[in-house]
DNA sequence: GCTAGAAACGAACGATCGTACTATTAATGG
DNA sequence: CCATTAATAGTACGATCGTTCGTTTCTAGC
């Protein structure tokens, strides 16, 4: 990796913390080049407008994203174990960072602001929704899951538990968010495994 | 009330509005004169600093939510009445306004920023989700839900689901969101009844 | 209808925003 | 090792930020 990447991607590291913070727009460039020991123009010289900063910024928080939990999900078997791990690994990756998870905070911030950054955000949360609920789909397959469950809505379901729990733990610093998730997951799970009551 | 009172709740309005848009940080002084066709000196008069500015912004919007969900929700008879009460009220509320709730932005945008903002937003939602744990404890007590039911529990779920849905509508611009997170509502509801399986 | 006080304004402050230039330093391939 | 290119720094621009101050316009009670 030639030098000027080697820093491109150092800037875009410490910007995705700065931003999952205090926000995409929030971030700001001088901030983050103090940050960073460098010049304002020598970080900005990197990207040619901030918009473009903030789309690197998804993007590279997206490969990190996949490094660290689509892959090591989708290398588990299907089933059970894949939906597991949808949730430990997904718990890892926001626990790792202090802000919590990039993305959620991203999509709350831009969700009603138009242009490039809020299409490509949304873009992503769409495929996202779309894995989980193809994961859902692999326990259905196996017979884990009961086989009239809809995936979408169990989706939608488990992102809302997440939400929830990200609200609980990065807003209310709630001690009890923590194992109040994982009770909520294992009935989650229960309830998709049997027959539906009622 | 006096000339000074009036303005400052129409400009509390807009703000309100704007903040739920753009931010409570995002929305700007100079911006929000400007939408209101007066100077940026009048409306700073009103207010001493921007963070009052928010804070003020805040208990206006928690002053319209007491009014359009929790007055009517508390006058529903307990159990079922007030449990939908509950889902129908908070829908209309979201609805009503172009950037959704605002309390559902400004946490996710506050939850990483120290201060009295954030404190107060904290102490809301604690208040918040405390209520709704109320609301399906009266329904637990009529017999409607069943009775080991976790009533903090269901409220983390519930708000879950809502929070899903705000993602969905806002984010997305999904047009199943709104009939799917009825559906999910409803599954709540049934799960909620009924003994727990497994 | 006059007057004291409240409310709104205009102009300006220093700071910082994103961005554009030019100059300087560092890395790299022949 | 030198020449070329890439990477970083410096400075400055116009705009806007939150805030202050002095002035003007309006409102309310007598």
């Amino acid at each position: 990796m030639s030098k000027g990447n080697a820093t491109r991607t150092a800037i875009l590291e410490r910007a995705g913390q700065l931003a999952t913070e205090v926000g995409l727009e929030g971030m700001t460039i001088g901030r983050l080049a103090d940050d960073l020991d460098m010049s304002k123009s020598g970080l900005f010289a990197h990207f040619r407008s901030k918009e473009e900063l903030q789309m690197q910024i998804i993007e590279r928080q997206r490969e990190r994203f996949v490094e660290a939990v689509i892959t090591p999900v989708l290398q588990a078997p299907g089933g059970e174990p894949r939906v597991r791990a949808l949730f430990e690994r997904w718990l890892e990756w926001r626990g790792s960072q202090p802000g919590g998870c990039f993305f959620t905070a991203a999509s709350f911030e831009l969700d009603d602001r138009p242009g490039p950054v809020r299409d490509l955000l949304a873009s992503m949360q769409r495929e996202w929704l779309e894995s989980i609920a193809r994961i859902a789909g692999s326990a259905v397959k196996r017979g884990y899951f009961r086989a009239d469950l809809d995936t979408d809505e169990w989706a939608h379901e488990y992102y809302g538990l997440m939400l929830a729990y990200h609200l609980a733990e990065q807003l209310l610093r709630d001690p009890k968010a923590a194992p109040r998730v994982r009770r909520s997951f294992e009935q989650l799970l229960t309830r998709s495994r049997a027959a539906a009551a009622a």
